[in-house]
DNA sequence: AATAAAGTATATAGTAACCCAATAGTCAAG
DNA sequence: CTTGACTATTGGGTTACTATATACTTTATT
């Protein structure tokens, strides 16, 4: 006869013999045949059912739904809990696309701060971005408390339209104030995310900038904003748009506060 | 001052408490300060902490991969590492599009199976599919064995270029064969794939069919074959291409090789 | 025919990243 | 001062396996 034995069975489906073993215990796919010396035989039918399992497995089932289902096959129930299956694979697939987002970016940063001169101005071509900010400016006496309740508000905001993590945070000084020297941060920013509109949606727009990377503590920030602002002065370039600070190295960071990376930058000509 | 209790911690995580407890365990996240009475109290800026190890995990890294690599974070080796994960993400991310679209297609087989007349010849129209095809014509004499053989060939090409199982099969007959009454399956064919080309990538033309679901075990494939040729014959159209069958419903069915549903279409004018 | 190598079955324990239940101690409100 | 809500700790369970150890069979080699 064309018997499999457990290992060649485990072979043809390209998985190790513990799992077949477990799938007979379990009950989800037994042997066709025993032999009296307890030799499980398997026919080659067999790998088109485990086929079956891996695939339903693929659309994140569980062995135990498998099983259940196994039964009432063709039915108005599977269909629907095909369906359901799908909304549920899409939406891991939406979620799939932004974490690929965010590690390509992470990646660009990383790459960034291996290359980059702190505390020198270049010139450089941005590209546009897209980012969550907070709807209302800042007051005047930030304290810790009504920092969280900012952060809350854009968190909350990524949650709902699935955005993912709010970090790294950063944030935006109005032209206006920029150029009084008012180097307070108007609104606080989430990490770049993917092209969209909404109400808390800000566009970066794309163009020529001023770019600094400045590695330090928060409170030594201003130092960075004023040496952007001389660079400005010193060669005669016209302020075009609002003041971006974007912290860089975010990553567990908090270990050690006094060496974070921050990428200042505002569009000039 | 302002320090979170665990609790309020999870709730701000989005997490339960056994998480907080099981991270501080094995000292991925431990509590800012234990007071006297044992009571973990994390800061808010903890939270952040949590969203990199969340974010991580999205990325694919487990939570002992996410402890070597929090202390040497903005490294070549780490970059490497993100570069090694993004690959791995885009590797899912094809897989699960396969998935979703094989799901899709299941899912409308099972909705044609709910509502057709088995045994009843329609006329529709078909959109384009890609299959994977054996490359060289089945012999004359079929036995199990061959069979099995250009499942095997079938199944291997499938694997090479990443399009998950070949099922449900399928069979195709040549226009010439069909013509003189000839109904020996002349290649085997996987389910529809994605678009695309290769040696063993063959496609079924969009166009009107000639459409019959049949309904029996594969022996009775012939009288399918037949009832199609009658109705070609009756209502004066002609064979414009080569005839397809392909199994509808074959999760578990081998438990009941008398209920197959197949579905059986030439192109038609 | 004896022996060695390779395969098989069973039992048990372990894995990741939690979840759940039971118990006992602690705190804040009425 | 009690009640209810919280906290920490312990020990178990979960899924879909993997690994280890032991004993037995079959197959290959000498």
């Amino acid at each position: 006869m064309d018997y499999l034995t457990t290992g060649e069975f485990a072979a043809l489906c390209g998985v190790k013999k513990d799992t077949i073993f477990y799938y007979d215990q379990i009950g989800i796919l037994k042997p066709d045949y025993i032999a009296d010396n307890g030799y499980r035989y398997y026919s080659p039918d067999q790998v088109m059912v485990f086929e079956i399992i891996t695939t339903l497995k693929a659309v994140g089932m569980s062995l135990k739904e498998i099983q259940k289902y196994s039964s009432r096959q063709n039915t108005q129930e599977f269909l629907d809990l095909l369906k359901e299956k799908k909304q549920e694979l899409i939406e891991t697939q939406r979620r799939l696309t932004d974490t690929i987002g965010f590690v390509d970016h992470t990646i660009g940063i990383i790459k960034t701060s291996l290359q980059v001169n702190t505390g020198e101005v270049y010139l450089e071509q941005c590209d546009e971005e897209y980012m969550v900010i907070t709807t209302t400016p800042s007051l005047d006496d930030m304290n810790d408390t009504s920092y969280w309740v900012q952060i809350e508000e854009l968190s909350e905001y990524c949650d709902e339209h699935k955005l993912g993590s709010v970090f790294p945070i950063g944030e935006i000084i109005l032209r206006e104030n920029f150029e009084q020297n008012i180097f307070r941060s108007d609104y606080y920013c989430s990490k770049p995310v993917r092209k969209m509109s909404g109400t808390k949606i800000h566009r970066k727009p794309a163009g020529r900038y001023a770019v600094l990377y400045h590695r330090g503590s928060y409170k030594t920030l201003a130092d960075a904003y004023k040496k952007l602002k001389d660079y400005i002065e010193k060669n005669n370039l016209r302020i075009q748009g609002d003041l971006y600070e974007q912290d860089q190295l975010y990553l567990f960071s908090k270990s050690d506060p006094n060496d974070y990376l921050m990428k200042v930058s505002i569009a000039v000509e």
